[in-house]
RNA sequence: ACAGCAGGACGAUCUGUCGCUGAUAUGUUUCAUAUUGGAGGAAAGUCCGGGCAACAUAGGGCACCAUAUUUCCUAACGGGAAGCUAUCUGCGAGGGUAGAGUAGCGUAACAGAAAAUAACCGCCCUCUUGUAGGGUAAGGGUGAAAAGGUGAGGUAAGAGCUCACGGGUGGCUAUGGCGACAUAGUUGCGGUACGUCUUAUGGGUUGUAAGGUUAUGUAUAUCGGCGUUAUAGGGCUGCCCGUCCGAUGCCGAGGGGUAAACCGCUAAAGCUUUAUGGCAACAUAAAGACGAGAUAAAUGACAGAUGCCAACUUGUUUGGUACAGAACCCGGCUUAUAGACCUGCUGUUUUU
């Protein structure tokens, strides 16, 4: 992996096509660090692929939805290093649940997914050292 | 100047860092680099109309739904423009609502005597003098609505009962207007509103998750042949008629699903400017510019500055900067929207 890319999100790194997407959600473990859940299972490749839900019953309008992919998004992949370099590149699939009923800011997003992402680094850890 | 009315047009900008995505070019086909494009006036609600696509063939009647003033515009519309009539509203510029027909039938709460063959009070007459009989819609009161207004004649008292003026409404004639209709004359009529009902016109259904191609390779759709059964069942929505296919078994062909990939997919009844025609919607002609195309879903995130608005403590201050995110594409309608601009017009006040 080249360093000078690392804070890139192109689209072979976001999670596509149903039937993974069924299987993630059939096998995964979950972490929770308000107002985000992640559920996230291995993948077997270099990279971890992710996906992004916003529920509408929460959020009616599209562009609340909207604002808040992209700012998670965006606090994913300025950190995503973080998960990476302490799982040794192992890959993940992980979807990101949004389960706050508020639009909060950028800076408390960015703070709670570095959060999650040492968490789920964590818990493989902690899963690796019992195998 | 302030307050307002109508129409139109806009709805932040710049810099930096890190990213996403379409196209093109180059390297070379995992990918990288460069250039360049990348949300709206409503993209929304999914309420109308159309394109496009599928539904083997053939349709007809009824039902159902929508619409209902005139002329024009448009691909089309239940939309728009300009008008007409009635009515409500505003000092005004203006704005809102309604608009086929009415023979039959139904309903008109509460209040009120009575809600459509009106007698409670009142007024008048009669004689058997009282809880009586009759006449009367001018006056009172109730109500959303009380049976054509004013004046005079008339009468026991009254009443379109009669007359004059004026109003409503139908027919006819004349004039003006493309027309709805208006004006004038003439001649009738006298029960209000809503619904049902009637008439005319239009409507097949399902929506791009339509539908097509490719790949992989397998449930029982489909097709062909043979045999058997007999009007079951099925189809271009409901019911009826018509028409068409025929349950099931065996043999052969064939291919469900997998929202996998590609096409559909974005150049369009499009936009801007000018000219001409038209009161206008709009049409015609010429020139020009720009080109979203994602698919668990790009068009961004963060930081700083500027602009605009508000507040006060008048400052290198604080706060705010709307509604809202394409999902096949167009034309409309409706709803949401901080702020701010342009044009025309109205009222008030001041000045000249």
């Amino acid at each position: 992996m080249k360093t000078e890319k690392k804070y890139s999100l192109p689209q072979s790194e976001r999670l596509r096509g149903k039937t993974r997407i069924d299987n993630l959600f059939a096998n995964a473990k979950g972490v929770l660090s308000y107002p985000y859940r992640a559920l996230f299972t291995p993948n077997g490749e270099e990279k971890s692929v992710i996906m992004v839900s916003i529920p509408k019953r929460k959020f009616k309008h599209a562009t609340d939805r909207n604002l808040l992919r992209r700012r998670t998004r965006e606090a994913y992949r300025l950190n995503k290093a973080l998960l990476a370099e302490q799982t040794a590149n192992k890959g993940f699939d992980i979807a990101f649940l949004y389960i706050g009923d508020k639009k909060e800011e950028f800076p408390y997003l960015q703070k709670k997914m570095c959060d999650l992402l040492n968490k789920i680094a964590t818990k493989v850890k902690e899963e690796t050292e019992q195998e």
